[in-house]
RNA sequence: CGCGGCGUGGAGCAGUCCGGUUAGCUCGCCAGGCUCAUAACCUGGAGGUCGUAGGUUCAAAUCCUACCGCCGCAACCA
């Protein structure tokens, strides 16, 4: 089988009805380490990153009439506003998908022309709870819980029916079933795919409708200018439409199929079931994978213990703004109170990213304190210190010597390739963690059983031997933290004179201990002997 | 019987799929050490009948059954 060169992946594209919180912020992070790994594994040029805001949807236009604002310059500027917090928090992604651009509309159109040639749209009617006041359907759900009424407006809910465009999901579910199986990684984690296994051979797929009538917000249908799409069978195609489907057909061919969307796991069916039964009927290969992560809660102290989910500005009963603690809704904040890097490290090591997990202010402070000040940042103070003080920041004589390891025990080799293996099955945390427990902390043990600044007292050249061994560590272990927190990586490892250039290196470089042509040396700039603390230790 | 997850020393977790060395890790706590370092780092210690009750087995946190408690989702909230 022909491998793959490229990498493409995407991230859940967002209603942008509200701020980004960190809930949707979690998710471009995790998709954010596997791109940047994909990067360095197998060229910047060769991967491909695509995000994104879904706009056509009723919502949207309505929360602009409520401000008062057209309805696209309200998208343009939340689109200004979620970018501006991903390049807050070093999302490196490639292209920035509205899916109210002129472009994605095209594509679009030219996709569902292309299914409904294909005999798998239909016309039919479509009946369901109608409310006035919303113009809009409801669920039979809402129906029964609010007593026959439209839960926001009080009022009766009317049995409506109207023509509508139907897609044929139905004919699809022996191919997903099979699809399912001959490829066992499709759905990830396992879970998700049991879930959705289940849900198919128990409850079947129906087709679905994919129009609306009468709204003048969304693309409209091609061969039925009074409908427009429905907003789920426009927003997957993002993904095809961010790398050309329809208008630039050598790009497209190069990333799709897409190797990998990063989705919520309430969102798994649309993407596992829906969405690549819309690309078979269009004529184009399913995805590659679809990885659906958890959720983070807010998890307060005290009292206020409720987890609130989704809306995570609301509390239970209570609201972030009346404790005070609104800022942690909103990761701009958190970014200036801390800083992006920590961001990152917190959720990415503290929150399983196939799992759910939890945000407690207490937790961040704890997590950032020992594992990125007291440990790393504080190994990296105390090398750059005592290498200093003591030879000046120069290991003369090492040109051509090859470090030896400093954890007893360790395959260096087979280190790395757990830690790869890790963050390729996006186990962030799991990666973090070994990095962090089997080898930053027996770094510094190594350190305390060797000690050099006592050793440079009666053996000088001795001393110098353990911490150019000892530099290593930070060396392997900048390379493999890349993905994870890039900058603090970056100022770790151009804090001296390395051969590799930083933008060259590739995960296999901290598989190995090498010899360096040059003497090793501190080239970071110091004040008064030492470092500027990477992390500064928090209260 | 809608679907799913969780319950392991004070807190947060790993281990459970493929039962078997003294049940691991982080934080906190106590006592030492060290003093190169961001009051950091290192060593040692106290603390758990692994939700409950049964069952299988030479052997169960790990498999089976029942029950209790907590939580999330349920087709436009990641």
């Amino acid at each position: 089988m022909a491998a793959k060169t490229t990498w493409f992946q995407t991230t859940a594209i967002d209603y942008p009805n509200s701020r980004p919180h960190i809930g949707t912020a979690f998710e471009k992070l995790g998709a954010d380490v596997q791109a940047r790994y994909r990067r360095m594994e197998i060229g910047e040029e060769n991967v491909f990153f695509l995000m994104g805001n879904d706009e056509n949807t009723v919502k949207v236009s309505k929360r602009a009439a409520e401000l008062g604002l057209d309805t696209q310059a309200y998208c343009d500027d939340m689109a200004r506003q979620f970018q501006e917090v991903w390049k807050a928090l070093d999302i490196s992604y490639d292209t920035f998908v509205q899916t109210s651009s002129e472009r994605h509309k095209q594509c679009c159109r030219k996709f569902i022309q292309k299914v409904y040639d294909n005999g798998y749209i239909y016309k039919g009617e479509y009946g369901g709870w109608y409310c006035d006041g919303c113009e809009e359907f409801k669920s039979d759900k809402q129906h029964a819980e609010n007593a026959g009424n439209c839960p926001t407006h009080r009022t009766p809910l009317v049995r409506r029916s109207e023509p509508c465009y139907f897609f044929k999901l139905s004919a699809f579910s022996e191919r997903l079933l099979k699809h399912y199986e001959e490829n066992p990684d499709f759905i990830q984690p396992e879970i998700r795919k049991n879930e959705i296994v289940s849900l198919i051979k128990t409850e079947g797929l129906r087709d679905i409708n994919i129009s609306r009538k009468g709204e003048d917000w969304g693309i409209q249908i091609p061969f039925d200018p009074e409908f427009t799409i429905y907003v789920w069978f426009d927003a997957l195609l993002t993904y095809i439409t961010g790398i050309g489907y329809g208008d630039d057909e050598a790009t497209f061919r190069k990333y799709w199929p897409c190797d990998t969307h990063f989705i919520g796991k309430d969102i798994t069916r649309f993407h596992t079931a829906l969405w690549p039964a819309m690309l078979w009927a269009a004529g184009e290969e399913a995805p590659t994978k679809v990885f659906a992560h958890g959720f983070v809660y807010l998890k307060l102290p005290e009292k206020v213990g409720d987890k609130g989910a989704g809306e995570l500005v609301k509390i239970g009963k209570t609201t972030l703004k009346e404790l005070g603690l609104e800022y942690l809704a909103e990761p701009m904040e958190i970014i200036k109170k801390f800083s992006a890097e920590a961001f990152r490290y917190f959720f990415l090591r503290e929150c399983p990213y196939p799992g759910d997990g939890d945000f407690s202010p207490e937790r961040f402070v704890e997590v950032y304190n020992s594992e990125l000040a007291n440990n790393l940042g504080n190994l990296f103070s105390r090398e750059m210190t005592i290498t200093w003080k003591n030879f000046e920041g120069v290991f003369a004589g090492t040109a051509g010597k090859v470090p030896e390891a400093v954890v007893p025990g360790l395959d260096l080799k087979a280190f790395v390739e757990t830690v790869r293996g890790h963050v390729e099955g996006c186990r962030y945390n799991q990666a973090l963690q070994a990095i962090v427990q089997d080898f930053l902390t027996p770094t510094n043990q190594y350190l305390e059983a060797n000690a050099p600044w006592k050793l440079v007292k009666t053996d000088k050249d001795a001393a110098k031997r353990v911490l150019f061994n000892a530099v290593q560590s930070l060396r392997v272990a900048s390379i493999l933290l890349k993905p994870f927190i890039p900058k603090s990586a970056e100022a770790i490892y151009t804090s001296f004179n390395f051969p590799k250039p930083w933008a060259e290196v590739k995960y296999a470089d901290a598989a190995e201990l090498l010899a360096q042509p040059d003497d090793l040396r501190v080239t970071a700039e110091l004040f008064d002997g030492k470092p500027k603390p990477l992390f500064p230790r928090i209260g």
